[in-house]
DNA sequence: ATAACTGCAAATCTTTTGCTTACAG
DNA sequence: CTGTAAGCAAAAGATTTGCAGTTAT
């Protein structure tokens, strides 16, 4: 793994919020002011297909830039609100019994799970018209 | 609702395989060969607005083009196979259990649900190395 | 009239690719 | 050596927008 792989999956790890490219490219270059955009699409197609991080879209709440988080030991599920913007992350045994019973009736081996859920989060629920 | 909106929500119903934003203005120009790439772009953008379709990424199998298909009264899963490109579609009681789960430890207020999972498919598994 | 819808062309945004040079095993 | 990685610039693909003309209420 080169300097510059080892920086980005650091910045990737250590980032409270989830990253795109264009932010994550942004962060690097404090660091490394000559990386580039596409060495930075090309790590992350490589983490990705190594199964080291996940991508996700938040229900596209911002565009349709994808962001990236470091795979976690538990799947997790998103939820983005449409009002305030904010992310919360929601992980449950019955998430994981749902994956369970997905392998056992479908015979499909899964590699990557995506659960993201759109809507309005507690505090913004007040005054939402529908 | 104009003409034009019927007939691209009546593509979208009618369509036994999701579709995506070009192959959807395809099909619409078989019986208004005026029609524009803006309208179904619109058109789309409205109808998911309302609720009436949702919008699906199928794990960006085929590049980062979003495929439709006409809300279903039960919310369900999509299977997408990493080798054969083969979408499967599961809907289960777990799968409403979890996201009333969700509702109530989180107060959030869904409106959108998206699971999507990526892998292999029970005839493409034999052969797989990871 | 007034507001919503459409086609057209151009723009925008994100991501990918070709090519050449630089580096690592 | 030989393969992989990186920078640069250009391309590609999907979606959006401004504007002017059209249709619907």
């Amino acid at each position: 793994m080169t300097a510059q792989r080892r920086l980005l999956v650091g910045i990737i790890q250590d980032s409270p919020r989830h990253l795109d490219a264009a932010a994550l490219l942004k962060i690097a270059r404090k660091q490394d002011p000559d990386i580039d955009r596409a060495t930075v699409y090309r790590t992350l197609a490589l983490l990705k297909n190594r199964g080291l991080i996940d991508e996700l879209d938040l229900m596209h709440i911002e565009g349709e830039k994808h962001y990236y988080e470091a795979k976690t030991n538990r799947d997790h599920c998103h939820m983005a609100c449409f009002r305030c913007g904010a992310i919360m992350e929601y992980a449950s045994s019955s998430f994981e019994k749902l994956k369970a019973e997905m392998v056992k009736q479908s015979g499909f081996h899964i590699r990557v799970v995506r659960l993201e859920v759109g809507g309005f989060c507690k505090r913004c629920q007040k005054g939402v018209t529908s």
